[in-house]
DNA sequence: TTTTTTAATGATAAATGTTTGCAGTCGGAG
DNA sequence: CTCCGACTGCAAACATTTATCATTAAAAAA
C-alpha cells in the first residue's frame, strides 16, 4: 500500500510494482499465486508480463515485503507481510486460507529447534482440511 | 520392506516397485525426492524410468505406504510411512531432515481446527534452519 | 528541464519438476 | 501354460518458474 516501502527496499517505484502491491493489498486477496496476480492485472487491462510478476514477487520477498508459502498444490502462494507472523488453515476443497497464531506452539517450536541444535531461519505450520462451508455443500 | 504391502494395496509385485521400496527402506535414506530414488536406481544399474518412479510413488502415496512432503525447495519429498506421525526439522544448507513429534502441538492444532470449523485432512509443520554441523562449517 | 545513467520491463526461450499417451511387456489368476 | 489386464519405458506434453536480451522507463546529474 505504502510506496515508501519500495524506496526503503532500494527498488524503483515503477508501475508494475505499484500495481502488484495494490492488488495484494486489497482485502480478500491475501494469499495469491503469481498467476492469480497476473490474471487480475490482465483483467484490469494492464500490460505487465508474467515474468515481471515473478521477478517482482521474488524481490518483494527478499525485501521482506512479501511472504512466500509452499502449500500443497505445487505453486507458491504470496502474501503481503504485515509483520504479524501467523500460520495457516487451508481448505483443500475451496483453497480458502485462514490465519491463526498460537504462542504456545511458537514457543515449543523454538524449544525443539534449540534442543536439536538448529538455528531457525523459517518455519511453516499448515493445517489442511475442509472448511465449514465446504462441509455443508 | 515387506512386499505383502503391495498385495494389500492391490498393486502387482513388480521389480520397480520392489526396488523402490528397498531403497526407501534403507536407513539414512528417509525423505528422498523422486530424483534421488531414480539416481540410486541408475547407480545400481537398474533399467527403470523416471516416470515409473513418479507413478509408483504416487500409487504408494494413495495406498498409504508413503508420505509426500512439500518442503521449501521445489520438489516433493517422499518417506516410507511407518505409521508414526511426526513433523520435520529441515536444514536449509545440507537438506538433512530430522523428525520430531510434540503432543502438545498436535493437541493444539486439533483445537485450532475445531474452533475454526475445519475437518482436518492433513497437516504439516516444518521448521527450517541451519543444523549444528552446518553452523560449524 | 534536458541529458545521462542505470535499473526495470516485456516477450520469448529455456530450465525444472512432474504427468500423460502409447506400444510393448510382464505378473498372476485361471 | 495361456491370456488379459496391469505395468513399464520412452518420449512428448505440461505447469511453474527462471534466464536472456533488446527496449523502455525511472532516478540522478547536469
Amino acid at each position: 500500500m505504502d510506496n515508501s516501502n519500495l524506496k526503503k527496499a532500494g527498488l524503483k517505484n515503477t508501475q508494475p510494482r505499484r500495481r502488484i502491491l495494490e492488488i495484494m493489498d486489497k482485502d480478500g486477496n491475501h494469499h495469491m499465486s503469481a498467476e492469480d496476480i497476473y490474471r487480475e492485472l490482465m483483467d484490469a487491462g494492464e500490460e505487465i508480463g508474467l515474468a515481471t510478476v515473478y521477478r517482482v514477487l521474488t524481490q518483494f520477498e527478499e525485501a521482506g515485503l512479501v511472504v512466500r508459502h509452499h502449500f500443497e498444490g505445487g505453486q507458491s502462494m504470496f502474501e503481503l507481510d504485515h509483520g504479524d507472523h501467523h500460520d495457516h488453515l487451508v481448505c483443500v476443497k475451496c483453497s480458502r486460507v485462514e490465519e491463526f497464531c498460537d504462542n504456545e506452539i511458537e514457543k515449543r517450536q523454538k524449544e525443539i529447534a534449540k534442543k536439536a541444535g538448529y538455528e531457525i531461519t523459517d518455519h511453516s505450520l499448515n493445517i489442511y482440511g475442509i472448511c465449514g462451508d465446504c462441509q455443508r455443500k
